[in-house]
DNA sequence: TTTACGATCCCCT
DNA sequence: GGGGATCGTAAAC
């Protein structure tokens, strides 16, 4: 059985609470390949009612997933190349979502660095060839790497962080300082404070 | 039906 | 520091 997250605990907290309590929590997937895992250093809310938000406008058929339970994962397809995850939040019915933008690899990075190496979205092997292997600090420090670096993929979309291969553990960093600011890539809502990040931590997309 | 663009990444200068 | 890759989605027509 292994450690996870409950349900219970995705309820009891409102969306922008939990984009800070998932500071220092560890992302694992355990997948046919192998096992990764990653402490998560950095997040962003997207809230209802926030002009940044995918489900500002209404509810179509990509968004659906952040109008539907907490806890559960949204994936989304960005710049027609790279995939995101978030971890829906708020009440149903009401769509918002924690982005997840970092983690520091813990568990597989062998494993996440040949993931790393492929195409994001056909999974076969890019056409050119890195010169050296990536950093670790290069293996999670975006949105789009850390879901390719974990093997996350759009079939993941809606599925329980409780009951799928995919489970985010109570924490294992809880000693230090968090800081918060704006979003990163938005137009819209750019000015609000719903960034959150490890400070210090070199493993943070941007500092 | 058409069109514009995006919660990114990577390579080049 | 800047631009190109690449395409599904949703708003505009």
């Amino acid at each position: 059985m292994s450690v996870r997250l409950s349900a219970d605990f995705f309820q009891k907290h409102d969306t922008l609470t939990l984009s800070q309590l998932l500071l220092g929590c560890e992302l694992v997937h355990e997948s046919a390949a192998g096992r990764t895992a990653g402490v998560i250093v950095e997040t962003e809310a997207y809230l209802w009612g926030d002009p940044a938000c995918h489900a500002y406008r209404r509810q179509t058929k990509r968004n659906a997933a952040m109008f539907g339970p907490t806890g559960h994962l949204y994936v989304y397809l960005i710049y027609g190349m790279y995939y995101c995850v978030n971890i829906v939040g708020g009440p149903v019915g009401q769509g918002e979502a924690v982005l997840i933008r970092a983690l520091e690899p813990t568990e597989g990075l062998d494993l996440m660095q040949e993931r790393r190496d492929l195409n994001p979205k056909t999974l076969q092997p890019s056409l050119k060839t890195r010169k050296k292997p990536l950093a670790v600090k290069d293996l999670c420090n975006g949105p789009g790497k850390l879901v390719q670096a974990m093997g996350i993929r759009p079939e993941h979309n809606k599925v329980p962080l409780w009951e799928s291969a995919i489970r985010v553990t109570p924490p294992v960093f809880t000693d230090f300082e968090m800081i918060t600011t704006t979003r990163i890539g938005i137009t819209q809502g750019a000015e609000l404070p719903y960034r959150f990040y490890i400070k210090g931590n070199k493993y943070v997309s941007k500092a």
